[in-house]
DNA sequence: TCTGGGGTCCTAGGACCC
DNA sequence: TCTGGGGTCCTAGGACCC
């Protein structure tokens, strides 16, 4: 191993590809490179890309769920904001194009994305749908470019291949290349080395660095913690002092000491899954609310079989129009991704958390402590033999759906749900009639 | 009778992310 | 901005044990 690599200290200042003057410093050898990338207002840009005509044009999506999930600058230039109801962006903005999500594209879009990435990067982590993180450490001399002229081909490509703008961060650890990331937005590139860090710093905000939410930002405001410089001027045992665990590590990320790993594991483990819908006007109608609990087991239990999960406890909760949750935790006998086996023990709590006059808003059930599926015990005189067959049959319906590409089959306890659903302009009721299975 | 110190496991709930 | 649908991790505190 060669040892660690003199640098000099002479600061250069370079343009990045939209033209904003980056300070670039010499990057020390022994330091980590993350890139993150970070797609511009994601699910707008891939609507525009499918269709160029909206380009320039105040756009949002969202339509189907009844509140803005994603904007163009353009439509954030008007004071649109994320989460503003639809029906406020119709009356107050009529001009604006409103689209309902297309999560198949944005799903297609983002895969073509982090592929682009994987051609110069191994390390990729990805994050969310529409950012990723990359080791680029040691690639600068394998590749024959410097870090930033790799951030700046995987951009390029990303822009002509795809017609998407993406925001780029180099940083040595996870923490600061998000900074970097949104330094400059949308179609930017900032290089952030840690012997720098505090000149950005100084401007951010304690409440945008990543993992500093709403509650800890106040409870530092307090403290007269006001940017993410005031934050990393305080010493590490005032921290430790003050917060939890996880802030120490944003603590030591925003120094440039890489604690956070990059994780490239495809996501196949999942510690919980869950389902939730919400509706309005809020409802006490208890068939309703039953037969939404019921999809959302058949569902949640659907992804729990396709990822070879089985829960050994799961909840049920109903939140009412006031925002109040109320809960259920079940325990398995044994665990089971059967919505059989879980229907019944379900159906009992709920008539206990249910009522009657309360209005609700929301049901959800979420499947807790999911471990590896294994073959349960060939116990042929107890409940495992039956909880086994229904797993055949459940494996037999999923292979079905996954051939003709959606769902078929459901429960009777169900149908409450999707006739509903169809009624919101979703699927003819009547073809599913014939596949409701009733117990 | 009165009482210590330490460990583990579990749950509820808070806080955060996109 | 009266608020959608997924997730993760951490901590405090109780139960139980020696």
């Amino acid at each position: 191993m060669s040892p660690p690599k003199e640098t000099n200290n002479k600061i250069n200042t370079a343009k990045s590809s939209d033209g904003t003057i980056v300070k670039a410093g010499p990057i020390v050898k022994r330091e980590k490179v993350i890139l993150h990338i970070d797609g511009d207002a994601f699910f707008v840009g891939v609507e525009i890309a499918k269709n160029p005509k909206l380009r320039g044009l105040p756009v949002v999506t969202g339509e189907e769920r009844g509140i803005v999930s994603a904007l163009s600058y353009e439509a954030k230039a008007l004071g649109i904001t994320r989460g503003m109801p639809i029906f406020r962006v119709k009356r107050e903005f009529p001009k604006v194009k409103i689209l309902p999500g297309d999560y198949h594209s944005y799903v297609e879009y983002s895969t073509k994305m982090f592929d682009i990435v994987r051609r110069y990067v191994d390390d990729v982590e990805e994050y969310s749908i529409d950012e990723c993180f990359g080791e680029l450490t040691g690639l600068d001399k394998p590749l024959g470019m410097s870090y930033r002229q790799i951030a700046e081909r995987i951009k390029k490509e990303v822009n002509e291949e795809l017609d998407l703008s993406v925001s780029i961060g180099l940083a040595p650890t996870k923490v600061l290349a998000k900074v970097a990331s949104n330094w400059v937005k949308p179609n930017g590139l900032t290089v952030i080395e840690s012997a720098l860090a505090v000149d950005f710093l100084q401007k951010v905000p304690i409440k945008k660095i990543w993992g500093i939410g709403p509650r800890t930002a106040e409870l530092l405001n307090r403290k007269d913690i006001m940017t993410a410089k005031d934050f990393y001027d305080k010493d590490i045992a005032w921290i430790k002092l003050i917060l939890s665990k996880p802030y120490e590590t944003i603590w030591q990320e925003l120094h440039g000491i890489s604690v956070m790993e990059i994780d490239s594991a495809p996501k196949t483990v999942y510690s919980s899954v869950q389902k939730t819908r919400s509706f309005h006007p809020s409802t006490n109608d208890k068939t309703f609310l039953w037969s939404q609990l019921s999809k959302h087991i058949e569902d949640s239990c659907r992804k729990a079989r396709h990822f070879n999960l089985v829960p050994r406890k799961f909840s049920i909760f109903l939140k009412t129009k006031d925002f109040e949750f109320v809960t259920a935790l079940i325990l398995l006998p044994s665990p089971s991704n059967s919505p059989e086996i879980l229907l019944p023990l379900a159906h009992a709590h709920f008539e206990n958390i249910h009522k009657k006059g309360v209005l609700y808003r929301t049901t959800g059930v979420t499947l807790l402590d999911l471990m590896a599926d294994f073959v349960p015990q060939d116990d042929l005189f107890g409940s495992n033999a039956q909880a086994s067959k229904f797993e055949t049959i459940h494996k037999q319906i999923d292979l079905l759906e996954e051939k003709f590409g959606k769902i078929v089959i459901y429960l009777g306890s169900t149908k409450n749900a999707i006739d509903h659903k169809a009624q919101d302009g979703g699927t003819d009721s009547e073809d599913l009639d014939k596949n409701l299975l009733f117990l």
